[in-house]
RNA sequence: CGCGGAGUGGAGCAGCUCGGUAGCUCGUCGGGCUCAUAACCCGAAGGUCGUAGGUUCAAAUCCUGCCUCCGCAA
């Protein structure tokens, strides 16, 4: 099938390169616009744009798909599917209606659960324990489309959002090709998302990290692993600010931000504690508790605020 | 030129202001002790102090260039 893929960050390589090795025609990429980014607002290249380069693919960065002169170049294209995965923008109808096939989505969400930009991470800070990936038609809403398929999977106790991310990205991107299959064979169901069953997951923000020790330990711990690796749980000890990157569960329990344990460094909540497995200092690299220990000397009784 | 922190045996840190034979907490290896231990005791290996120059009798330490990593901000 000849198909116009359209994404941006890295949860979308992989769903590309299935495109590619399912043999599909892929007659453009469309990215993001390179964006200053990080020290020195060196321009950076979005992950797609890269591996698309590296297969020889055609580039597109529009910075706005409403001028027209995107559907002019779509219309040349002329794409029997479209299919768009974590692009970062919405396509107007114009586009949607332009392939024969349609403009399908992979969702890293089971919709109509967790429509929007950060599905992965708020379905673990929500404490859920199952999730997945939707495949459906786009419309005119933010993932609002009809359903075509969906595969879903467990969410480990102790899973980060880095690491999920990465599973639902390989899982997406194996439901893709069976996605395109079924649009061509015409066998595609399509069904209507049940709205009320709905919620958002919206863009996640600093204001959220930072960590608050009088919640119970089971809201600290999926704050910090629906946070990692990004933008990361964050609280302050003997003044200095650090990330949590990985935590466990514990019975034990303490003032709320106090250290309980150094073997392994554990620090209550407002009911039980949390186990602290690896962190980041400021200006250094996440490092295993242990390590982080050896050369700062925390005692027992100091607090995280 | 956005702001800032950092590169010291395998890991995390100290030492640098006031140049003069490299230290701490761990890990590793060997041995001992214990019913037992991420416990304790004894011993050992392992470092061109990121890199290239400069100053000096002498540089981890002072000066300059470069490389790399990270935090903030976007």
């Amino acid at each position: 099938m000849k198909i116009v893929f359209m994404g941006t960050p890295d949860f979308a390589v992989a769903c590309l390169e299935s495109v590619i090795k399912a043999g599909h025609d892929v007659a453009g990429v469309f990215t993001q616009p390179d964006k200053p980014k990080g020290r020195g607002y060196a321009l950076a290249a979005p992950p797609v744009k890269l591996r698309a380069q590296e297969y020889g693919l055609t580039v597109y960065q529009p910075s706005t798909l409403r001028d027209g002169s995107a559907l002019a170049c779509l219309k040349e294209l002329e794409p029997e599917c479209i299919v768009v995965v974590a692009y970062g923008k919405i396509l107007p109808k114009e586009i949607i209606e332009l392939p024969k096939f349609g403009c399908i989505n992979i969702h890293a969400s089971l919709l109509p659960k967790y429509r929007g930009a950060a599905p992965i991470q708020w379905s673990i800070i929500n404490g859920e324990r199952e999730t997945g990936v939707t495949a459906m038609y786009m419309d005119e809403g933010l993932d609002t489309g009809d359903i075509i398929m969906k595969k879903s999977c467990i969410i480990g106790e102790n899973e980060t959002a880095g690491e999920l991310h990465d599973r639902l990205s390989a899982l997406g991107a194996q439901m893709l090709p069976e996605t395109l299959l079924a649009l061509e064979a015409g066998t595609a169901v399509r069904e209507k998302q049940d709205d009320s069953k709905s919620c958002y997951a919206a863009m996640l923000d600093k204001s959220l990290c930072k960590i608050d020790w009088s919640l119970p330990a089971e809201d600290v711990h999926n704050k910090v692993r629906g946070l990692s690796p990004w933008p990361t749980a964050t609280a302050v000890i003997d003044g200095k600010s650090v990330k949590l990157h990985k935590t466990r569960l514990c019975e034990k329990s303490g003032a709320p931000g106090e250290i309980i344990s150094l073997s392994p460094l554990t620090a209550a909540c407002g009911s039980g504690s949390v186990i602290i497995d690896e962190l980041q200092p400021q200006g250094k690299k996440r490092m295993d508790s242990r390590s982080f220990l050896n050369g700062h000397k925390l005692k027992l009784g100091e607090r995280f605020e």
